[in-house]
DNA sequence: TCGCCAAAACTACCTTGGTAGTATTACCCT
DNA sequence: AGGGTAATACTACCAAGGTAGTTTTGGCGA
């Protein structure tokens, strides 16, 4: 059976799936192509990467046209969770007030941002 | 000079850098025993991961008594900041409402912890 | 049919984290 | 002084991410 992708990822791994994120199925060309602008990668770079990525159940692909075509087999949602949650667990004993606060504290918040993160605290009171 | 230290860590690192920021100067056995009930780690193995992260900048040691004491060179905060603010750009965008959202919608919140969230909020708007 | 070309396959190498065994060192006790 | 012992130093390996060159392959156009 497959086993729970690992939602953890190196930089370009996650890149990638970006990518493949917002441009359904590409080839490797369009992955690189996306990519490759300012980054300055290897077309076998973005290659070797998808194939690993493969192996680890991140990607699968499918053959059109003589040239592979990759389709993210996890979606943004989760990985962004697992990653959120990884983080929320390791670094402020899973407490969501802790993380907030200390980012609070430590970044520059809009007006709107604190309104809108209002906003998210009453719908999730009144869903309860 | 040295370098930035790098806030990006593995799991190992992680824990160990959490010892010593609640048990400030440790020595090796000190950190292995904090560690090392649960984990089954070797001796050496926590010895070996100081020095690589003494050669990263993470942590420094003196010598007292014939053993290493080690201390933690960046801080709690720095890195929670460091780790936080990472995920907080590579996934959401910046957006520290888009994280919250997705994290209320992803995991269970108990109503104090939506009340804390409401005050950070409000004091932060006070504090603006 | 033959060769070119693009894409994939294979191979290789480096770094970092993680894990630990073995060797060395140095102090202290008898 | 000699030996034991506890700590560090050294060495080795593995996995994964990252990066890319080289080889193979297969289809298409001349």
């Amino acid at each position: 059976m497959r086993k729970k992708p690992r939602y953890k990822m190196g930089d370009l791994q996650l890149r990638i799936m970006q990518v493949l994120w917002d441009a359904s199925p590409a080839t490797v060309a369009q992955v690189h192509e996306a990519l490759g602008a300012k980054s300055g990668l290897a077309y076998t770079t973005i290659a070797t990467m998808l194939r690993k990525m493969e192996d680890r159940g991140l990607v699968a692909h499918e053959t059109a046209d003589r040239r592979f075509v990759y389709q993210a087999l996890v979606s943004e949602s989760e990985v962004s969770r697992g990653m959120a949650n990884d983080v929320l667990e390791r670094l402020f004993e899973g407490s969501l007030p802790n993380l907030v606060s200390h980012l609070l504290r430590s970044r520059e918040v809009s007006p709107e941002e604190l309104d809108r993160l209002q906003e998210l605290i009453a719908q999730k009171r009144r869903a309860k």
